[in-house]
DNA sequence: GTATCTGCAAATCCTTTGCAAGTCA
DNA sequence: TGACTTGCAAAGGATTTGCAGATAC
């Protein structure tokens, strides 16, 4: 594993499933991957847009949805009223969302293993637990924790 | 347990706080607690409406606002979109989404309660799970698995 | 009486779409 | 060349907000 994530396999997949190999397409591809986090469709946006001034934000989302539906890219909801994407290929993990302060927790995928094989043996529902986050309180806003009151 | 929540309890918890009991607020609830299932705003909306034609969508969302941040309503998000409520104490369960078809799976509470203790004790984190969809297949959907061709 | 609520209309935010022009293969 | 892509502008849906009038207590 090293820090520049593999563009490459993207890119070839569009290719060898006959899409176009765009300046627009390899500048979102490479927005999205020096992202280390999850990354908005504004954000890949803003970045794209910095050095090529006249892309335009439905090309972005247009970019997304294939990218989404060839499965290359995941989504992922952290309840913050908008989508956040992940290339498919950097690691995975799973994120705990506090409501309160709104902290990210990143945890690993192993953590929710057993979770998974209980939803399928019992439900036959294979869980895709990497596309949302698991909302809460984080142990600090557990402390602080008295709200309530008016306004 | 009867067949009719207890809208009481709400509305005990309004008054207490120092809120008004508007006839637009017990309409709202009332239209909560009458689903079964989680209601959207607009749901709410058209029940209430229905009655009282001229209350606005406005005042659905101002008051469901009200309520959760006194803890009388929980959000839950199943990724349509479009955030759905659920009166507090109305009965807990989970859901599993499929992304494919749409259909959500019921799933008792205490399925996940092992899940809650591995977070708060390795992760120090309280665990919301009530509040958000578990995505995934389910049993039909993931048999004609098949996509991910062009259009 | 008066601070709290509401209705209305307009605004906002994120995302999608129609269409004509541009471009990759 | 010609189908695939893009930019632009406008539409869309969910939710929020400013404000003046209405109302619960």
């Amino acid at each position: 594993m090293h820090d520049m994530h593999d563009t490459g396999g993207i890119t070839e997949r569009l290719i060898e499933k006959g899409y176009r190999l765009t300046p627009q397409r390899m500048m979102i591809l490479s927005a999205m991957e020096s992202s280390h986090d999850h990354i908005s469709a504004e954000e890949i946006y803003a970045q794209v847009a910095a050095k090529y001034p006249n892309v335009n934000i439905s090309t972005v989302y247009r970019t997304l949805e294939l990218l989404k539906k060839l499965g290359l890219v995941y989504e992922i909801d952290l309840g913050e009223g908008r989508i956040r994407y992940h290339a498919e290929g950097s690691g995975h993990h799973h994120h705990l969302v506090c409501q309160d302060c709104g902290k990210v927790i990143d945890i690993d995928e192993s953590t929710l293993s057993s979770l998974k094989d209980i939803l399928l043996r019992d439900y036959k529902f294979q869980a895709e637990l990497r596309h949302v986050g698991i909302f809460g309180l984080c142990e600090n806003c557990r402390r602080k924790q008295s709200g309530g009151d008016r306004k």
